[in-house]
DNA sequence: CGCAATAGATTGCCAGTCGATATATAGATT
DNA sequence: AATCTATATATCGACTGGCAATCTATTGCG
């Protein structure tokens, strides 16, 4: 996690993830590149810091696997569950409730915003 | 922390204590209020998570502290020092860039917010 | 007097991140 | 043929951080 202080990112790496996968099935490595894209190289998942949130969701039941061997690289495709399409749209509500809260705690220093 | 997830309130929990010492010296007990207050009840820290904060800030020069123990009552009350304005200043224009950064991620899914 | 609220602080548990490491294949370079 | 880089998945251990529980102590109310 190199351009934003990673304490920040800590929770949201699970919906990260859910949203990557919501416009269809990807692969672990495929994930992390296209978080990588989609962040500007802002967010850059460690395999040590994927796979264990990977499994987490397949435990949860919001993602299902399946190993794909037909092609000469082995890979395991992760795609969303009805209820992780569902939690997903849970978490979203959530993270706009909170950059909500935020803005309301932050107040005037909200507006300016100076590097 | 009752209100949101706490997992998603992690990292930002130094930059609500900052924000909130901005407009002037708070104790501890007051800063739990006063979060409490602004985040409409979302945020209530805990005092076995405000302390060591306070104290982590404190060590790290950025906030300072001097006992009041000339009401009944003893207090410890925390101010900013100028290194705690600045960096509140970073951390707020950190939080934008990461708010910016999962709306990107977010793509189109930030846009419907169902509950 | 007892109880709730105020006020500060520490300890120990648990969960989560990430560097390091292991394994293995594909394609490019030497 | 050998080496290197990128691809691809996975686990382990160290470290950090939040929070419930716990402790001490005071103020004010019924």
């Amino acid at each position: 996690m190199n351009g934003l202080n990673p304490e920040l990112m800590r929770g949201s790496l699970d919906l990260m993830v859910l949203s990557v996968l919501s416009d269809g099935s990807k692969y672990g490595y495929l994930i992390q590149q296209r978080l990588r894209e989609a962040s500007d190289e802002l967010v850059d998942l460690k395999a040590g810091t994927l796979y264990p949130i990977l499994h987490k969701l397949e435990k949860a039941k919001l993602v299902r696997s399946r190993w794909d061997e037909t092609t000469g690289r082995k890979r395991k495709w992760y795609e969303l569950t009805a209820a992780g399409k569902k939690q997903l749209g849970h978490r979203v509500a959530e993270w706009q409730r909170y950059v909500a809260c935020l803005k309301q705690i932050l107040g005037p220093l909200a507006d300016a915003a100076p590097a």
